[in-house]
DNA sequence: GACGAACTCGAACAGTGTGCGAGTCAGCTT
DNA sequence: AAGCTGACTCGCACACTGTTCGAGTTCGTC
């Protein structure tokens, strides 16, 4: 079977009102963005847009494929600036930036994301503005891939994980303050005999959760630039 | 049927072979391993264990509590060397490349690792244990916990991107390059106006895809080991 | 008014995770 | 030897899932 993209959009709607695939989308992606991967049904989706369930699939072939639509949408918002403008790392650090704030965004992507391979044309284009990130640093050959590979293994990597805590800890329906004491506490039980484990958790109780991440996050990536940086002027 | 008085008396004494969870936990691995994430039933799962399937919630709260006993399985095959043993950057470089390849061992990792946090006995491990390189290579106080998050990260983002691509590739059921030419035509397709990205598939064209991500996971990987070096000496 | 294409949708199917309560069994206590 | 108890199994049932099918409705065009 031909993948969504490839495949030829259906013609010309009709004047009737009538359901279309731009608004499946957007509904799709409401409905994602407040209830989570797991509240996703196709039957939940028809009654946010008063249709039958069915219906949705004269517009789209599988539920898999609305996925790949809508985590496409989600590429769609992620700005990469030219590679022309203010250098390739404040270029890179942006792309990162944005990456990550999209996923924190839409909270269901790390359990979607890797379904099936993202190959729609926001997410091409994206892939397209990186590369050409790194080609102007100077980056040649493989390791322009290699380069952005890095990068997006990163931001991905540390956006998925902190996306999927916060996702559970709206699951469990508590305030911050109630679920990390509740962790903390189970914490306290799962690593006896690992000290270096305890004195990490340690860390993290005085400080702001937010803030610790985002250090980290710019702690990560900056080491990682350095790192590929240097490869550049070798 | 034979009448009461005809059957025999007793089927012996026995002792009654009965489930345990972690004859569950291997047989959920197993079936995991060969059908994928999506092949996962609490039915099926029974039916390789020859038992009802609601006989295995006496043993597992939940399908999702099972999941954590698998992945937290999969950690544990994890090594970890000992902190003072080769200087510790061989040692994140071996917790590195032993994560990635137990995620590309167990290709539905990705699809489950991000519905709840991990904090088994055996994730727990060997985060206390990885903390505990960072710590004798001379990382103080958050550093410590920067350093390791922004490995793992690094390490998840690359292996659950090739892991979930290979599993798409098992699904499609073809051999590698009849599914190469398929979506190296799609991809013809798809990025008409993307001349970085076509390059970038051009590179792909020829080389055996499995050295190229090795060669993508190593070169990401020194490059931010040597991000994080730097830090550590100034 | 007729036709065909665009679109909707109810009924139905096979499958899912899981709660409930009845049932079986081994070993212990009387 | 009988009876109890706690460990364990499991069929039935429920609400829900994605998706197919085919019949039905609305439209623009002749």
């Amino acid at each position: 079977m031909e993948s969504i993209w490839t495949r030829p959009q259906r013609p010309a709607a009709a004047a009737r009102e009538t359901l279309s695939r731009d608004q499946i989308v957007k509904a799709t992606m409401e409905l994602l963005d407040t209830e989570g991967a797991a509240g996703l049904s196709m039957r939940k989706l028809a009654a946010r847009l008063d249709s039958g369930a069915t219906s949705l699939y004269w517009h789209v072939q599988t539920k898999d494929d609305l996925l790949d639509l809508v985590i496409d949408e989600v590429y769609g918002e992620i700005d990469v600036p030219d590679a022309d403008l203010a250098g390739w790392r404040a270029g890179v650090l942006l792309l990162a930036h944005n990456l990550r704030a999209a996923v924190l965004r839409h909270g269901w992507i790390p359990e979607v994301i890797y379904i099936r391979p993202s190959i729609g044309p926001n997410a091409v284009r994206m892939g397209s503005r990186g590369l050409a990130l790194f080609e102007a640093a100077g980056f040649t050959d493989t390791e322009i891939d290699y380069a952005l590979g890095a990068v997006l293994a990163f931001v991905f990597g540390n956006a998925n994980s902190q996306a999927a805590w916060r996702a559970s800890l709206r699951r469990a329906g508590t305030t911050e303050d109630e679920w990390k004491a509740v962790v903390l506490k189970e914490a306290d039980q799962v690593t006896t005999g690992h000290q270096e484990m305890r004195d990490s958790i340690d860390r993290r109780r005085v400080v702001d959760a937010e803030r610790l991440q985002n250090e980290q996050f710019s702690y990560g990536l900056d080491s990682l630039l350095d790192g590929l940086e240097k490869r550049l002027t070798r």
